[in-house]
DNA sequence: CGCCACCTCCCCCGCCCGGGGGAGAAACCC
DNA sequence: GGGTTTCTCCCCCGGGCGGGGGAGGTGGCG
């Protein structure tokens, strides 16, 4: 069974591209279109898709609201793919806290858009989104670092992230720092969102694999 | 203020040497030492050291016992250090799961020695088995996956950690694997004991840490 | 043949974690 | 001065996680 998918942009042109990468692949089908957020749900209870592909930025319905929207009425909903034309697009974060699947940059290599399309399919995106993958794969940990960068930590976060990736808990790291707990998990659940991580497992993972923390 | 240290061991000589390396730092000092299990206790609550340095096999009562009811009596318990005279003692293990927070071989290097005991004591040692951030630094990651080896993992064990390391759910791990919930979280339970990490995300460190999964 | 390690699944239970809110104080910048 | 960001702490709440048991079925090894 292919990998349907449904394509979500207000510019044609990105649709047409999308559609002509991914439709060149034996197990990709690309099975409706949409040019605005508003018409997204009414597609997904359709055509069933496995993988959405959502521009953030649209008329009427943002892909954020649009992400919620599905996620919230949809009883097994499809793997969402947030596409996105800017690096460092703050919408990109609240769309991953909204629970997108991973996210993709308009100007990834076509090979990239396929192997994205593939990971969220497979589950596999649970993990952090695939565009840090891409990232640190292609490290140059210059560039992995960037990714770390791109996310903007503050001075705070990174000290919490640190001790995290050294396997403190929420209390020890209050501890450490002298704060208190409470503070400890805002500083946890803003880091979360920022990387795109679901649980503070795949937060250090991102950790080691942007070479934000390096073993040995 | 310095380091204090109770030496628990039923060899007078081991205990002399620990005392000779450890005493000649000066942020650390010996107040105290046991020959057998059973006069830990009474010691710890005479003396609160911060940290012990504790022999697995002793007459009387062994360390693991002594750990657990150390840990059951204390309010601040002191931080335990496992002392072992075989790499794969499946005792330390047990200590481990008791609660203890780091093991030390005792043919270890005068520097390593002292080292343990100052991490242990900074709290450090919460990640997982100092010995395995020593044998990590050591790398050459041919010993490095020596220490995973010790640790025995079964094939299921290692599938497992292999997928807690890319940041999948029990639930999700399962289904990958096609199993259930309950197989998955028995055999996370034992990769936490045989690891010495108290949960996934010390696993996952431990993981990276020992060359078990390379980041990129 | 019996023993043992491994794999599989089940129960109960307490706790930490993470989500969703809100809120005050300080520093900064325009 | 007003707005923004950051850092700090608080509440409630559900769910996943991990500990502690038990148990059956398999295969290897002596």
């Amino acid at each position: 069974m292919p990998i349907s998918v449904l394509l979500v942009d207000d510019e044609p042109l990105v649709r047409a591209g999308l559609r002509a990468i991914l439709e060149a692949q034996p197990d990709i089908e690309v099975t409706g279109e949409a040019a605005d957020g508003a018409a997204v749900l009414p597609l997904v209870r359709e055509l069933r898709p496995d993988v959405v592909a959502m521009d953030v930025r649209m008329p009427l319905l943002d892909g954020i609201e649009a992400t919620r929207a599905v996620l919230r009425a949809v009883d097994t909903p499809p793997k969402i793919l947030v596409v996105t034309t800017f690096e460092n697009d703050a919408y990109v974060y609240d769309a991953l806290r909204a629970g997108a699947d991973g996210f993709l940059l308009k100007r990834a290599a076509p090979a990239d858009v396929v192997h994205a399309v593939r990971l969220v399919a497979s589950g596999e995106s649970l993990l952090f989104p695939a565009a840090l993958r891409t990232m640190a794969a292609a490290r140059g940990s210059a560039r992995a670092r960037a990714v770390l960068e791109r996310a903007a930590l503050t001075a705070r976060e990174e000290d919490v992230l640190r001790l995290m990736a050294r396997g403190l808990s929420n209390a020890e790291i209050a501890r450490a720092l002298t704060l208190g707990t409470e503070t400890v998990k805002t500083h946890v659940s803003a880091l979360l969102a920022k990387l795109g991580a679901r649980d503070r497992t795949q937060a250090v993972i991102a950790a080691y694999e942007s070479g934000f923390v390096v073993p040995g």
